[in-house]
RNA sequence: GGCCUGUUGGUCAAGUGGUUAAGACGCGGCCCUCUCACGGCUGAAACAGGGGUUCGAGUCCCCUACGGGUCACCA
């Protein structure tokens, strides 16, 4: 069995981090922590072209607000720095030279538009291996004179087998395979050879990858078996796919992390979400917290079909997070949604937390939810009337009318108190609790929802408030 | 197009030759109840199609269909 797991998430800084990207990064680190590994973050920046300002910032982050914290990289070091790999570049060409020597890859000086016209009749044309007729001698003597060129892999005859920890053994015969460059002009690798080459120096044991690159583990196992190197164990994940049905992407308009925690999700909700989306533990229980799925991790429950992004599955859980969440943590969240929905004075944040706290899949909720306090809507009577509380328009004004009096002469204004008045009241007159409950409710919220009942309101909104929205509730009523 | 690969309810998914084919989200109904929500119960809803192998196939093999990936001096 092995031991000494160690695991690397290796982006290349586009600035946006997806939820697919995430969810590898994510797995990654769980397949290193269940197994006491360790994980490590990797930039891949050698594609000068395409980097973006700022876009180390945003994995930073990500990972960090995920919780998914590495621990070895450029921000935090580690014994096979530097982990970036723009900052590695003699080491890529140091390698590929010893390949050459190897015999595992050749020089080659063709020229783009030779390249280009290879392709004109059969764009999947692969290279002829013009360059492979110079010698390694008088490849280096043209290339010292300063002509440019790059390194291709050399590939053998034959075929290759590799396993893949979800997908099994793949073959693929040789004749598939391009001789593809390795270093380019410019002197940076390519992400085929990088990839392979600080994998191998930074002893990574398991390469957790998008399953675009399953067509080309061949190649990069011949690049190990050409070096004399260990092969990784390979876990090539399927992709994670928006409701269209195509891979996410910020250019359909998906989602990305930020997005998504912009929109009023919980870090933990995502976390969760994600790492069962695509894997499962078995068994019913769906709720996780990070350091649960560490010790429960494990390659064998990974799916080989994509999966789509459910966004409403996702607002469940998010919900599910509130309900279950420390009440004092959620009290911290929520107490500035709260404070901007209720300005009335002497209002008791905590007790109206605790009433939105089973109602809510986003904090935002909280406003909708107790807008009604400070200013009573303006609503249409036909709310009176409800069939199953049994109450009419003018039931619910006698009803009214005659509970009105009783109201005003509570003593004591607060829950006990109002409730014991009322439900006199309807023992009194022989009435079904509905029927004087629904029209106060109503009355006194304005909303055909409210996130407390009657006298809970009642004690909410204060005795001067809650008689002045009943008497106004008479007065439509009186008015139709 | 070649090669690689996938396909269980609308979605996420369990299932590794013998099950009434779990569970979750969403949707419908019921209960609880002064509304909503929570909670509880419950319903509709699936093995892509066709051939084999087998006493027996969602599970193994083949073909077909549909989907994804790949074929760069991008990762």
């Amino acid at each position: 069995m092995t031991t000494n797991i160690r695991t690397r998430f290796a982006p290349s800084p586009t600035g946006y981090m997806h939820i697919g990207n995430l969810r590898t990064a994510l797995y990654e680190y769980l397949l290193a922590r269940s197994g006491g590994g360790k994980f490590l973050l990797r930039i891949e920046d050698t594609d000068v072209e395409r980097y973006v300002e700022g876009a180390t910032e945003v994995i930073y982050n990500t990972l960090k607000v995920a919780g998914i914290q590495h621990d070895e990289g450029p921000d935090v070091g580690g014994p096979f720095g530097p982990y970036v790999q723009s900052r590695r570049r003699e080491s890529y060409a140091k390698y590929a030279e010893e390949l050459v020597d190897k015999g595992g890859a050749y020089m080659c000086f063709c020229s783009k538009e030779r390249l280009d016209s290879l392709k004109e009749h059969d764009p999947h044309a692969k290279y002829d291996r013009a360059c492979l007729a110079l010698t390694t001698e008088e490849a280096r003597a043209r290339r010292d004179q300063g002509e440019g060129c790059v390194i291709r892999q050399l590939i053998p005859d034959g075929e290759t087998t590799f396993r893949d920890e979800i997908f099994g053994d793949i073959t693929v015969a040789h004749t598939e395979l391009e001789d593809q460059v390795l270093l380019k002009a410019d002197g940076y690798p390519t992400y085929n050879f990088a990839n392979v080459v600080d994998d191998h120096l930074m002893q990574i044991s398991h390469v957790v990858r998008g399953s675009e690159y399953l067509s080309s583990a061949a190649k990069y196992t011949l690049l190990y078996h050409a070096f004399g190197w260990d092969v990784p164990v390979y876990i090539h994940l399927p992709p994670v796919m928006g409701s269209s049905g195509k891979k996410l992407s910020k250019r359909l308009g998906d989602s990305s992390f930020e997005d998504l925690l912009r929109e009023g999700f919980l870090p933990e909700a995502i976390v969760n979400y994600i790492a069962l989306l695509g894997w499962s533990p078995g068994g019913e229980r769906e709720i996780y917290s990070l350091g649960e799925l560490e010790e429960i991790f494990g390659t064998q429950g990974l799916s080989k079909s994509p999966s789509i992004f459910d966004k409403v599955k996702l607002t469940w859980m998010n919900s599910e997070y509130f309900k279950n969440m420390d009440e004092q943590k959620f009290f911290v969240m929520a107490e500035p949604y709260l404070k901007d929905a209720v300005k009335r004075p002497g209002a008791d944040l905590r007790l109206l937390a605790g009433m939105c706290r089973p109602r809510i899949e986003f904090l935002t909720d909280i406003t909708k939810l107790l807008g009604f306090i400070d200013e009573l809507p303006s609503y249409d009577i036909a709310l009176f009337e409800h069939k199953k509380m049994k109450t009419t328009a003018s039931n619910a004004l006698e009803n009214l009318r005659k509970v009105l009096p009783r109201l005003e002469a509570v003593a004591l204004w607060d829950l006990a108190g109002i409730r014991a008045e009322l439900e006199d009241f309807i023992k009194g007159e022989g009435l079904k609790n509905g029927q004087v409950f629904w029209p106060i409710r109503t009355a006194l919220s304005g909303k055909e929802s409210s996130p407390c009942g009657a006298p809970e309101l009642a004690e909410l909104l204060g005795r001067e408030e809650s008689l002045r929205r009943i008497r106004h509730g008479i007065e439509l009523l009186e008015q139709s």
